[in-house]
DNA sequence: CCAATATCTCAATTGTTATTGAAATGTAGA
DNA sequence: TCTACATTTCAATAACAATTGAGATATTGG
C-alpha cells in the first residue's frame, strides 16, 4: 500500500454510499452480495450504483464475479487491511499513544474470546 | 465518531497535501509544527496551506494554537484513534479475518517493547 | 509607533465528482 | 429464439474542491 493506493481508497470512502456499501459488503463476508441487493441495502439507484461500484473496485477496495444473471460484489479484505496498515504504519512514529486506544479496542473486536489472554496488569 | 464525521475525516485524507501534512503532524508529536514549517514541508503556498489547514481543522483531524507570531498545529490524536476504530468496528462483524493482520501489525508498533508479552501459543 | 514577519481571507478560475434517465449489453429460462 | 431480467454505459447537468495571487489581519522587535 503506497500513498497513491491510500489516497485512491480514502478517496472511495469519502462518500457516503460507497462507505455504506463496503460496509455491506464487508459484513456481508467473502460470499459478497450482487448488485441489485447492494441497490436496495443503500437506496441508490442501479445506474449510480454501478457508477458507484466501479469507482471501489478502482480503489481496490471490492472485486466482482458472475453468477448467473447476478454480479457479486465481495469486499477486498487485504485491501481494507492494508490501508489500516498504512495509516497505522504513519500513526505510530514514536508516539505509541496515537493507536494504543485503536489496538485496545480491535484486540477486543478480533480475538475470538477463547483465545482471549488475560488482561496484563502493568505498572 | 459518527458516519458524518468519518465521512469528514476521509474527505480529508484524500488529498495529497492533506494526507502528508497529517502524517507529518502525527509524526511531529503533540508539541506541533508551525504553519510556515509545514508550507515547507509539503511544498505548498501559504495561502493553499492555509485552506489545507482548515479542512483538516473542519474535519477535526488537527488542532491549532498561537504561539507568538506563528500558529502551531498538531494532530488531533484522539480523532485519529477514533476513525481507525470507526473502520474497525465496521471491519469485524463476523469476519476477523479482516482486521487480525493489522490488529498484528500495530500490536507489533504500538506496544513499547518492555510491556510486550509474549506471543501465545495458541492450539 | 513602524516595519517586518507570519498567517489568513477573498474572489476568480479550473478541474473533478455525483446524479439522472434513457438506451445498450449480456444472461438465462420457456 | 424470444422475452424478461440484471447490470452497465452514455451524455447532460449540477454541485463541489483545489489552486492562484492580491490584499487584509495580527504579532513582535526596534
Amino acid at each position: 500500500m503506497d500513498e497513491r493506493q491510500a489516497l485512491a481508497a480514502f478517496a472511495a470512502l469519502a462518500q457516503s454510499h460507497r462507505l455504506r456499501l463496503v460496509r455491506h459488503l464487508v459484513i456481508a463476508g467473502p460470499d459478497g452480495l450482487a448488485a441489485g441487493t447492494l441497490a436496495g441495502a443503500v437506496g441508490v439507484s442501479t445506474s449510480n450504483l454501478s457508477f458507484h461500484l466501479k469507482e471501489l473496485d478502482h480503489a481496490g477496495l471490492i472485486q466482482s464475479r458472475r453468477e448467473g444473471r447476478s454480479i457479486i460484489y465481495s469486499a477486498a479484505y487485504p485491501a481494507l487491511s492494508g490501508l489500516i496498515q498504512f495509516l497505522m504504519k504513519d500513526c505510530c512514529q514514536g508516539h505509541p499513544e496515537v493507536c494504543t486506544p485503536a489496538v485496545a479496542a480491535l484486540a477486543v473486536c478480533c480475538t475470538p474470546a477463547e483465545r482471549r489472554r488475560p488482561e496484563p496488569v502493568l505498572p
